[in-house]
RNA sequence: GGGCGAAUAGCUCAGUUGGUUAGAGCGCCUCGCUUACACCGAGGAGGUCAGGGGUUCGAGUCCCUUUUCGCCCA
């Protein structure tokens, strides 16, 4: 082993070795007698890339939470599934290719549809292959022969029926409703896809001039949709304008007549109090245009240019026309002035240009029957949501559902499976054949059907997701076997788009929840907690991180940065943390395969899957013991910590426990066995060491995969055959929890903590080996069988250390009082007196501090009566041990005093 | 306008049935290449847990309220 772990040397050769071995399908879990074909199927829908781009590292850390379950659960012994794939992504990858090709300024109007498309597989074609390398340097195990693409057939397939029985039951209706229009992409999006931003816009107040002369004054922030105007209302109670309702106004510079009327919506006391309405333009209008029966004009072309019914406006864009106009008006004399105005203005998710709204003929899904069902799944635990409070955001949206606008005006998507006869009438069926025979029994003869051009909304079709993968319509033996899955993993920010779709069709079109549990993870931001973004300059690249510090790092980074549903600001100090820590373990691994090369015994018993044995109890140290108990602890707690989708915390436990415990105390108190034990001590301690590296090993394996493999594979005994340490059991329970051993073993840390701490305020050099007497009272026996350890790892001088029940105090020594034993330090030629009496009364002023609140404690009837009795007898316990440890300290001031 | 989240050490964050003197990483200070590791080891400094009020024997943790920041929905 080399003596730092260099992740590049080894990740991607294991990969494709684990790739290769199979060990990421289910049917090889099963076949290898690693899952038992009775347990419950553990199954992850991965949340589909869009084949726009490269990964980022909101990705990164899906695949890192997922990776992580789907390994704990493999490990567990459960069939596991974790499905891939990648998403069309309708409007955002006709948007990229669209960028590309206007770039050698061809438009796709100048490919046409066909050659457009095709030119998007290519950009397809490039991607997904970038897309999967990417994910598999992050080594996720999912099931790459099962991968699916939404355009794939099976897929079109589902989409076909799905839309066709959402048809057949009235669910899916074909109107003219005001949509959002984006005028780049010319196209229809959903509610969804607007995003309102606080935008600093202009107030614009005019005279609408009435027929029977004299004038209103109105304001509006989009001028240009007075051409549009059906009316102006005012509100019903509003004195100043009782008696210009059931006028005519004349719209300016159009001079159309219009109705002057009264609605509730106006509100008297927001500008001049009078509303210009524009139903085929503003939502708002449209619903008060509904109510008087208004008529709808419409003045704009898909581009955002305005039409003939803007008159000498026609041709212009919306916004020249908006200049144009309001100068025209001022010329007129109409203008009464404007001012700056802020206010919400909605933006297409894609592209970024303001959307309009805008009358148009779309298809439509009725929401509300869906909906239904889907609140209920949550309602009554059949869904679980991780963490709870986004249940609510789920149902807010739920039970205030609109209908939803599925049909896109692009070219690169699922065809809407509707024909029209020459006549306009619609018929929808799952190929033209069937659409065919449907209109023939319509007509009564054959007539010639042209397909809708619209394809559907992206989300149509990965609202399947979980169940068109595995094959339906179809009823497959994958559906059987893997449907329900079990979590859905995924960021907060698709809840609407896509979690909540998935529920509402899933329980439609299946019966059945498509998941049990939705665990959301919040989103990545960079160290200022700004969201990252190309334009701002700081988005981390995955790819680059995993370069420089490997992707365990990365992984664990992300793993235990933050905790479920709440953001996460990547400090990139954190991955090089966690890259040290890779290296720490490869280091402590390096040591415990050193000192077994002198001989393991492996414990066979299960003869697939080789361990490390443990020497007969007789045979353990403290230390052994200690290490034990505490590997058994962080084995339950970990294991707990996961069930719990406490996923960052059972990490962090595993850091903490190699690093601090494992490393830190139980190598180094190992080298004195190691080095001058008996053969039998030394070897129980080789024992000891192995099986717990090799336990923690497991544990972290979900977490740090690539590490912990490559120290595996190191591990003497135990590789070879094609195994893996991703297809060792997940650890069970053990019964080394040892009470005594830990309250043992932290007397000995304590004593040490201590002889360091004062060698440190001494400035005694490290290399210097120091005399000892330690008062050690009913810890003698203690002591004096760990003497070894205590010298090793307080750099004692061995000859000159003395343990005895009581002791006098040398004249000139350094004192401190440690859990029931003073420990002198002559350190000749150091101590000087007021100094250490100055250190002593410091530590009995500490002393003191800690004493009175204990005393509060136990002298308040409330605490007693109350608290729980093993608290009170903890803190009866510390008060003992702190009046102890305040007698020896006191004891020895006395004692320098005298001197 | 409605809702949610965050506010803990200089920085990035843990702290999940309320119970040791509130922890980690990075940064900072002192030592040290002690036979796994300088991507390291030992020791240390640094916090009124945003402010106020309340519940409780006991509050970083529960309740109310204020402030600041972020997000979602309308």
């Amino acid at each position: 082993m080399p003596k730092a772990y260099d992740p590049h040397q080894t990740e991607e050769t294991l990969y494709d070795w684990w790739e290769h071995n199979g060990f990421f399908r289910p049917e090889q879990q099963v076949a290898s007698g690693l899952a038992d074909p009775a347990r419950k199927p553990f199954v992850i829908s991965m949340p589909p890339p869009n084949v726009t781009g490269a990964l980022h590292l909101g990705h990164a850390i899906t695949s890192s939470i997922e990776d992580m379950l789907i390994r704990y659960h493999r490990m567990l012994g459960d069939p596991t599934l974790w499905m891939p794939g990648t998403d069309h992504a309708g409007i955002a990858t006709q948007n990229v290719v669209e960028r590309q090709l206007e770039k050698q300024g061809v438009t796709r109007h100048d490919l046409g549809r066909e050659r457009f498309v095709e030119e998007v597989w290519g950009w397809k074609a490039e991607y997904h292959a970038r897309i999967t390398a990417q994910q598999k340097r992050m080594g996720i195990s999912c099931d790459w022969q099962r991968e699916r693409f939404t355009l794939d057939d099976g897929l079109s397939e589902a989409v076909l029926e799905a839309f066709v029985q959402l048809y057949d039951e009235g669910l899916i209706y074909k109107g003219n409703y005001l949509v959002n229009w984006c005028p780049r992409c010319q196209s229809a999006i959903s509610d969804l896809e607007v995003d309102y931003d606080e935008e600093n816009g202009r107030f614009y107040t005019f005279r609408y001039p009435l027929k029977e002369g004299g004038f209103l004054e109105v304001s509006t922030t989009r001028p240009e949709t007075i051409l549009g105007d059906t009316a102006v209302a005012v509100h019903p109670e509003d004195a100043r304008y009782a008696a210009v309702v059931g006028k005519t106004a004349l719209v300016p510079m159009l001079d159309r007549e219009i109705p002057v009327i009264a609605d509730e919506y106006v509100d008297p006391a927001f500008g001049t109090g009078a509303l210009k309405v524009t139903p085929g333009h503003d939502p708002n209008d449209y619903e008060i245009g509904k109510r008087h029966g208004l008529a709808m004009i419409n003045i704009m072309n898909i581009d955002g240019t305005l039409n003939a019914n803007a008159g000498p406006y026609a041709g212009l864009d919306r916004f020249d026309a908006r200049k144009k106009l309001w100068a025209d008006m001022r010329e007129a004399g109409l203008v009464v002035g404007d001012k700056e105005h802020v206010h919400q203005v909605g933006h297409c998710q894609r592209c970024g240009t303001i959307v309009e709204p805008l009358l148009s003929e779309q298809w439509w899904v009725k929401m509300e029957p869906l909906a239904r069902p889907a609140l209920a799944a949550v309602a009554n635990g059949d869904i679980q949501i991780v963490p709870q409070r986004f249940e609510r955001i789920y149902n807010q949206w739920l039970e205030n559902i609109r209908d939803w606008c599925i049909s896109r005006q692009l070219w690169w998507g699922h065809r809407i499976p509707v024909w029209y006869g020459p006549d306009g009438a619609a018929f929808a069926g799952r190929s033209e054949s069937e659409a065919r025979d449907r209109a023939i029994a319509h007509y009564g003869r054959d007539v010639e059907l042209r397909q809708d051009p619209d394809v559907l909304d992206t989300w149509f079709s990965s609202g399947l997701w979980p169940f068109s993968t595995l094959g339906w319509p179809e009823k497959t033996q994958d559906l059987a076997t893997y449907y329900p899955t079990s979590v859905l993993e995924t960021g907060y920010d698709i809840i609407f788009f896509w979690v909540a779709r998935m529920i509402m069709l899933g329980l439609r079109f299946t019966g059945e929840v498509p998941f049990h549990t939705v665990y959301l993870h919040g989103l990545v931001r960079d160290e200022q907690g700004r969201k990252m973004s190309k334009s701002l300059g700081n988005a981390l690249d995955p790819l680059d991180l995993i370069a420089e510090y490997g992707t365990d790092a990365l992984r664990f980074t992300l793993l235990t940065g933050g905790t479920p549903g709440n953001d996460l600001k990547l400090a990139t100090s954190r991955v090089e943390a966690n890259r040290n820590f890779a290296n720490k373990i490869w280091n402590a691994a390096r040591f415990v395969v050193m000192k077994l090369e002198e001989g393991v015994e492996i414990d066979w018993s299960d003869p697939n899957s080789p361990a490390y044995a443990l020497p007969e109890t007789a045979a353990l140290s403290l230390a052994d013991r200690w290490i034990l108990s505490r590997y058994e602890t962080v084995r339950s707690e970990v294991t707990r910590l996961v069930d719990a989708w406490q996923l960052g915390e059972a990490g962090r436990q595993l850091y903490e426990f190699l690093w601090n415990e494992y490393c830190d105390w139980y190598i180094e108190a190992s080298k004195v066995r190691l080095g001058d034990g008996s053969p039998v001590e030394a070897q129980a301690t080789r024992q000891v060491l192995a099986y717990v590296l090799e336990r923690s090993l497991r544990l972290l394996h979900p977490f740090m995969p690539f590490v912990t493999e490559a120290i595996w594979q190191n591990l003497p005994g135990l590789a070879g055959d094609g195994r893996s340490i991703m297809v060792t059991r997940w650890p069970a329970a053990t019964a080394w929890q040892d009470a005594a051993a830990e309250t043992d073993f932290a007397r000995i840390q304590e004593i040490i903590r201590g002889i360091r701490n004062v060698r440190s305020e001494y400035d005694v050099p490290a290399a210097r080996r120091i005399a000892a007497s330690l008062s050690a009272g009913g810890h003698t026996g203690l002591l004096a069988e760990n003497l070894p350890v205590l010298v090793m790892l307080a750099r004692l001088e061995a000859e000159a250390v003395v343990i005895e029940p009581e002791l006098a105090a040398p004249g000139k020594a350094a004192t401190l009082a440690a859990s029931g034993v003073t420990v002198y330090l002559p350190l000749a030629g150091l101590v000087d007196l007021a100094a250490e009496r100055k250190r002593i009364q410091g530590e009995i002023d500490n002393v003191d501090k800690q004493v009175q609140r204990i005393d509060g404690l136990l002298g308040n009837p409330g605490f007693m009566d109350k608290a729980p009795a093993n608290v009170v007898e903890r803190e009866r316990a510390k008060l003992v041990e702190l009046q102890e440890r305040r007698a020896q300290l006191v004891e020895r001031m006395a004692e320098l005093d005298g001197n």
